[in-house]
DNA sequence: GATTACGTTGACGTTAACGTAAGGCAAGGA
DNA sequence: TCCTTGCCTTACGTTAACGTCAACGTAATC
């Protein structure tokens, strides 16, 4: 009975296509970073919520908060040109982006000395 | 005072050369992490902890949590062949770097999507 | 009209990884 | 002797992002 067709979810629709709970959709709302239009007591969540909803998950998966990813989705929402606000963002993925970096370079040293371990590990079960 | 030539360090040299607090360092040992050697009441840090303290702090910077990296670490510290717990790390090693490759997916589009912001607000400004 | 399914608002609980005192011991100057 | 410094233990506090009831409303269905 959903209205997908014509981009209208319920609270479990969202939270089935993304795979959270409503509640932590209720979460991001009291949270302000979703205001889903009201039908009497009921949420109801057009496209421009699905596409908020896709930017706060992408926040999460790069380790953002929820107040940061908040300032992206109100630089989206104003559709103004604050120039601060969207340094502060730009900040933030370069950020995301050099942590990442070192990331990659833990995970290739990480690798490296397994391979040690496993050698040393190897020889030593040799020689006896 | 520090005797860091013979690989001897007090809690808090280890705190300054790694910028964490002794805090810390003493919550890790509590957590079976680490194992310093005693000078009656006061831990005495050698190499090997220096090591680990590395371990822990990539660890932390791959987003493991902390009985996760205690599960490297006592792999390393047994020197045995433990081929199960071998396996167990390299999945969280594997996991790691999908997770790393999802990020920079996400990174990438973000800044496409900044971008198209940006165009946007600067078409709606030419137009006024 | 009773059940089932889905929605709502509180409100307290949970977890990890420390932070933050508080109080005390021991060594080394001044 | 007193003071400062550094380390110790114990123990309660903190934060984010929800989880988990509870108690209720409403709408469709059996």
């Amino acid at each position: 009975m959903n209205n997908e067709k014509n981009n209208i979810y319920t609270i479990s629709d969202l939270a089935q296509r993304f795979d959270i709970t409503t509640r932590a959709i209720r979460f991001y709302e009291s949270e302000g970073l979703l205001s889903p239009e009201r039908e009497g007591q009921k949420r109801l969540y057009h496209h421009k919520d699905f596409i908020t909803l896709k930017l706060i998950l992408r926040g999460k998966r790069l380790g953002w908060s929820l107040a940061e990813s908040r300032e992206l989705i109100q630089m989206y929402d104003s559709g103004k040109n604050n120039q601060q606000q969207y340094q502060k963002v730009l900040e933030k993925v370069q950020e995301s982006r050099e942590r990442l970096q070192q990331q990659l370079n833990d995970i290739e040293i990480m690798l490296v000395e397994l391979e040690e371990h496993e050698d040393r590990v190897k020889q030593v079960l040799a020689a006896s």
